[in-house]
RNA sequence: GGGUAAGUGGCGGAACUGGCAUACGCGCUAGACUUAGGAUCUAGUCCCGAAAGGGAUGGGGGUUCAAAUCCCCCCUUACCCA
């Protein structure tokens, strides 16, 4: 027989929801009440609400927060635990393209849907907080907040950003060119950047959107657009220094680490021939500086067109087009083949003075350091690869270790062979002397390993690196090669060399010692209609005008042409009574930004308008923030570890330094749920057929079960497959609960009564006690169930069942089951819900046995184990051990040499 | 190719700072109750062995009285980066 889990959980949700259960309000000392409770604020990563609705997934990390929420509540804490939706994005617009129905209602829908299971599995939110970043009442406040950082630049002195009216504008500039300077220094800003064009699709696609469209065989196409830009990059080095306090798992402060992406180095320009312009490039090694025998601009670089000669001009202008189609993961991807064109044009490098041939190549990212690189093709792999297929000088500078060179030669010098007499033959550079030299040595036999090596050494100093050798060397070594005529760092280890190189830079005027960072300044701006509008307009004269806060929210205007049009610009753009208006201040035409938002916008401050839902003042009050913030735990899929944690931080600091926040950084404790994969160990997708839905567990097991299965299958950390028969053995294990606790008609069990514990149920009971609440502490949720399930199967046939006992269980199992304790818990007589009650306490005393098993290892075997009083010494133990009948027949004969006692676990006795 | 995490019964997993490997659950086997069972209860369940005993935490080596746990090498898987 089941028990009656439909009805009951039903009974309490509804119960939660008229007695507004899990509302917070806070109470900070000023208001007097509650002032000593401290504050917890644990967030889940609000979803997306498709239109599949929710599937296994989603509740693992839900319930994980609950449980803790839960049990938090009942020790004492003032918990905020929120929950929301994430509702602007892609696929609610392309559903409305193919169906003609408006996003806002499938957007509702799916809002709908997704609450009702939510609500389904008892989760403790207070839905009084419930936001949703369509909500022009919250989208607002967005808007707000992007204002705030089109209005702020960022003080490098300061390394914080500040309001634009206090950037220093130097004298003597003329109305346009002061515009223009405001306008470079603002965090959020307009450039012209490609986007993925698809115009099969009649859509501009996300990066991460851009693979799965091109297995399916589209074409998609590089296009210039002019967008918004915020400049994140500015934040690089804090953004990288803060994740020094985080409580974050050490694998995602390591991603986002890779992300921003560091490196130290320098920056150096390359005059052109025949020009005045020269080209700039960045290197994390201007060591190697003597070894650049040529340059790679990026195919989009605007130098390539001052440097390709006419008859080369036809090359390039294809070459870029092909450039166009790849994505920037196909054209970085270093097993690819390296592609490139001569554009006719050379530099001078600066410190060989040497001519060098300026090429354009694919894998030179335009967006990445100065968009340029001085190839150095003995110091790095795609300008080996690149130079050996275009046979291009590979000239060594800097001296790799012995073993390096020997495992990297191409000809094996093992012993007197033809190739090495070939090969000194062939070797076009070597001086004559060690030519002759190595001759000798050769001919006359005495061919060892030392001398193989310093053959081996000369081959790479004097003759193209390419020829000899089967890869560039990346490694710190010394110099070598490096010198001109009035300065050299030959002999010099790398990171001295570095240092000197850098200081002759500076001196002769061309080149800087920099900082580089992979990451780029973030492409605020989407071709679409479902996101939040720009707070821009416009001018004739083509200047842009931020919207003052008094107009926010600017609304999305309720069109029924979601299409883009031909041009790859934003649907909004086709809705001319929306996008033509005026500028409210001089009454002049003008022309609304019709880009919108990224679906990143709204998610990435959503956890401050948690705190304060409804305030139409602000986007937050600051005595809220102060008494929330930080985010105590949030936790969520690891699949966000990268772009959204770091634009949430980024936004965060943007608004901490405008001293709108208190806190540097919002999410103090960060844990990833692991994913939860199909019955067959895959990852649950439609198109394997193996995707579990929720609704269907709960109306077959209970949203108890579910709750519990989901806990009890691992750790939440881990990935760990569904299985059906599981969630049957935690519900047989609810149905026990049920069964120790009730007669078969429901009422209280007639078993239960004010009866004395035993000891050993004393100590069962106190060791649950702390088992579970210790493992809750540390999200061990797995073990804690264990416990519990211990716990029963212990007193589920007692008889007496104490009542404490039996109360104190009820406790222990509300945070993981929390419909089926409610309903106990009334059972045993108590009027209002256990959200509150004291979670119950242990006496480590209590926990405690006094006799022990003792183990005794002759020689690290397990030869016997006897009972022994607890804290028993060492010579009484002794004793023990030694009168054992199993011990002695292993003793038999040998002496013994050490005696190992490890108090209340063993004796190791080592024999001879 | 680089980085990170992990590899324990038929399966999910447990084992605190090195101290009885396999808790708890699933599955399986036998039995009980039943008209019936995909309900419930009882017992058993790492491998070899009749037993004494021996072996086993991906593989190999090391440290230690004692290693799933610490160190070195290798293999495999997952994720991230290139």
């Amino acid at each position: 027989m089941n028990y009656p889990f439909t009805d009951i959980e039903k009974k309490w949700q509804q119960y939660w929801d008229e007695h507004e259960t899990f509302k917070t309000v806070e109470n900070s000392s000023s208001e007097g009440t509650d002032s000593r409770k401290q504050k917890l604020y644990v967030l889940d990563m609000f979803p997306y609400p498709s239109g599949a609705g929710l599937h296994v997934g989603h509740p693992e990390g839900y319930t994980a927060t609950d449980i803790y929420c839960r049990f938090k509540r009942m020790r004492g804490f003032n918990v905020l635990h929120p929950m929301g939706w994430d509702a602007f994005g892609l696929p609610a617009e392309r559903y409305a393209m193919t169906t003609g129905i408006h996003p806002s209602i499938t957007t509702a829908e799916n809002v709908a849907t997704f609450k009702r299971q939510i609500k389904m599995l008892g989760l403790s939110y207070d839905w009084s907080r419930e936001i949703n970043t369509t909500d022009p009442a919250y989208y607002k406040w967005t808007q707000w907040i992007f204002l705030k950082i089109y209005n702020s630049w960022f003080d490098p002195a300061q390394q914080k950003a500040r309001p634009i009216s206090e950037l220093k504008i130097p004298e003597g500039l003329s109305g346009k060119e002061r515009y223009e300077f405001i306008q470079s220094h603002r965090l959020a800003y307009l450039a012209e950047m490609p986007v993925n064009w698809c115009a099969e699709l009649g859509t501009v696609l996300a990066n991460e959107e851009v693979g799965e469209w091109v297995e399916k065989g589209y074409t998609v196409e590089r296009r210039s657009m002019k967008q918004w830009m915020l400049r994140i990059t500015a934040y690089a080095e804090r953004l990288s220094q803060d994740l020094e306090g985080l409580d974050w798992p050490p694998g995602i402060i390591e991603m986002q680490r890779n992300w921003i992406g560091r490196s130290e180095g320098a920056e150096a320009d390359f005059r052109i021939k025949n020009s005045d312009r020269s080209i700039r490039i960045f290197t994390t090694r201007p060591d190697t500086i003597f070894g650049a025998t040529y340059m790679v601009l990026a195919p989009e670089h605007p130098l390539v067109d001052i440097v390709t000669t006419p008859d080369l001009r036809k090359a390039v202008d294809d070459y870029r087009n092909q450039t166009k189609l790849k994505s920037e993961l196909e054209r970085t991807a270093l097993d690819k083949e390296k592609t490139g064109v001569f554009t006719g044009g050379y530099a001078i490098n600066p410190a060989t003075k040497k001519e060098i041939p300026i090429w354009i190549a694919d894998y030179v990212i335009l967006t990445y350091g100065t968009g340029a690189i001085m190839a150095v093709p003995a110091g790095d792999e795609r300008d080996f690869e690149f130079a050996l297929k275009y046979h291009l000088p590979i000239p060594s500078v800097v001296l790799p270790p012995k073993e390096w060179l020997t495992a990297h030669c191409r000809v094996r010098l093992t012993e007197r062979s033809e190739s090495l007499s070939q090969l000194l033959l062939n070797a076009r550079h070597l001086p004559p002397t060690i030519k002759h030299e190595a001759q000798r040595i050769f001919t006359e036999g005495t061919l060892n390993t030392e001398r193989i090596d310093a053959i081996i050494e000369t081959l790479y100093r004097y003759e193209d690196v390419g020829s000899y050798f089967m890869e560039a060397f990346v490694g710190d070594g010394v110099a070598i090669n490096s010198s001109n005529d009035e300065f050299s760092i030959d002999d010099l280890p790398t990171d001295l060399a570095k240092t000197k190189i850098v200081l002759y830079l500076i001196q002769k005027k061309v080149g800087v010692q920099a900082i580089n960072y992979k990451l780029r300044d973030w492409l605020f701006s989407r071709q679409r209609y479902w996101g939040e509008p720009f707070p821009i307009i416009y001018r004739e004269d083509g200047t842009v005008k931020a919207l003052p806060e008094s107009t926010l929210p600017i609304l999305l205007p309720s069109s029924e042409t979601f299409k883009p049009s031909p041009s790859g610009e934003s649907p909004l753009a086709n809705i001319a009574s929306w996008v033509n208006t005026n500028d409210a201040e001089t009454g002049k035409p003008a022309r609304r930004e019709t880009h919108t938002m990224p679906q990143w916008a709204g998610s990435c401050w959503y956890y401050l308008r948690y705190l304060d839902p409804k305030n139409d003042n602000a986007f937050i009050s600051k005595d809220k923030e102060k008494y929330w913030m930080p985010i105590d735990l949030y936790v969520g899929g690891a699949e966000h570890a990268v772009l959204h944690l770091l634009y949430s931080r980024f936004w965060h600091k943007v608004l901490y330094d405008l001293q709108y926040l208190s806190t540097k950084e919002p999410f103090q404790k960060l844990i990833n749920q692991g994913t939860i994969l199909g019955e067959d160990g895959q990852k649950m997708s439609k198109s394997r057929g193996n995707v579990v839905n929720p609704d269907d567990v709960v109306r077959e097991y209970g949203a108890d079960s579910l709750r519990l299965f989901e806990m009890f299958m691992g750790p939440l950390v881990d990935s760990k497959p569904w299985s059906m028969h599981g969630v049957e053995g935690v519900h047989r294990f609810l149905n026990r609960v049920w069964r120790m606790m009730t007669n078969e008609d429901g009422s209280l069990h007639a078993a239960i009564a004010a009866a004395p514990l035993t000891e050993e149920q004393e100590r069962l009971l106190h060791q649950t006690i702390k088992k579970v609440t210790s493992d809750i502490e540390t999200l061990n949720f797995n073990t804690a169930i264990s416990q519990l399930m211990i716990f029963v199967n212990e007193f589920l046939n007692a008889d007496p069942k104490p009542r404490t006992a039996m109360e104190t269980f009820v406790l222990l199992l509300a945070p993981f089951a929390p419909h089926l304790a409610e309903e106990l818990w009334q059972k045993f007589g108590h009027a209002a819900s256990l959200a509150y009650e004291s979670w119950p306490s242990y006496d480590e005393a209590k926990t405690r046995v006094d006799t022990i098993e003792m183990v005794v290892q002759v020689n690290g075997k397990v030869r016997t184990k006897f009972p022994a009083s607890v804290d028993i010494d060492d010579d009484a133990l002794k004793k023990m051990v030694l009168e054992d009948e199993n011990v002695k027949r292993h003793l038999d004969g040998k002496q013994i040499v050490k005696v190992v006692v490890v108090k209340n676990k063993l004796v190791s006795l080592v024999v001879k």
